[in-house]
DNA sequence: GATGCTCCCTCCCAAGGTGGGAGGGTCAAG
DNA sequence: CTTGACCCTCCCACCTTGGGAGGGAGCATC
């Protein structure tokens, strides 16, 4: 099975399978001899693992994590759950922030006119002062701080 | 006003007001003899603008308009409106995504065991056929399909 | 005026995943 | 043998943020 079979029998890009090989996420491919990568049937069932694991928005370092346990057979099941329910917090913590944004921002709309007068509770919350500066050794700024989780939430 | 001095009144950190800057979110600085970047009391109200609406997850893009927006005095509000409700459905959006990722993974995580048996709903859901293979040419692959949407959501 | 500390400068690198494309080899059908 | 579909390896871009190297500027203290 070449690179482009195995990718639509998985569901994973052509460009991806490289990567992850790249990555190490996945074991070297075989080759023929002009180079070309050959796969397996057990080798896409493996993709496909990976391929519904980022479905569900696992990073690909958790996804490593949940190979391993897949060939083990010896794993222990609370391992497996340790790792879900890591990334559901993971996920949790993702929405919160993204629905604070959101409820804070549909309510200032909430209250713009929305018409041709120039006057916008919008343009007026985001102008107002509303970050005091942090004093930058203690990490103070709340829950409501959206922006110090802000980066770490990269999907 | 130095730039240390402007990012703790603006809380905008100074690796960020170079960078904005040098991506033209915000005009070039005054400098002093030596290059150092100066700011006015002004500027720092565009800082805590940027630093507010970066909180509510708006992408610098649109904040650049949003800027633009504020600047204009002649405005209309429903402009601003606009952005603000396009923000809203793309933060819906990604929450929607979000929960699906969640509420599959507790799903499966609920049946799990979690002792030291090696059989895991997670684990044979992971494995599980899930997922057809793309037909490449449709973009068949429903609503479900969180990874399509995935890619773009780069919060 | 010399040392030292803090601040500032500009560049480069990293991250996460994914897609796009250039430039070139390979394979099978016609 | 030619053609078109496939494959290969590199490099680049996205988006935003932080980290750090290597070096200059400014101020205070000795």
């Amino acid at each position: 099975m070449n690179i482009g079979e195995a990718s639509k029998a998985s569901g994973v890009s052509v460009k991806m399978l490289r990567y992850y090989e790249s990555i190490g996420l996945l074991p070297r491919a075989q080759r023929t001899e002009s180079g070309y990568r050959v796969y397996r049937a057990e080798d896409v069932t493996a993709l496909r693992f990976i391929r519904n694991a980022r479905d569900l928005g696992f990073p690909l370092d958790r996804i490593e994590a949940l190979l391993g346990l897949w060939r083990d057979r010896t794993r222990a099941s609370a391992e497996v759950k340790l790792h879900a329910e890591a990334h559901v917090a993971d996920l949790d913590e993702k929405i919160a922030v993204l629905q604070q944004m959101r409820d804070a921002l549909r309510h200032l709309a909430a209250h713009c006119h929305g018409d041709d007068r120039p006057d916008c509770p919008i343009i007026d919350g985001l102008a107002g002062s509303a970050q005091p500066a942090p004093t930058s050794r203690s990490a103070r700024r709340p829950a409501s701080a959206a922006s110090a989780t802000y980066a770490r939430i990269g999907v």
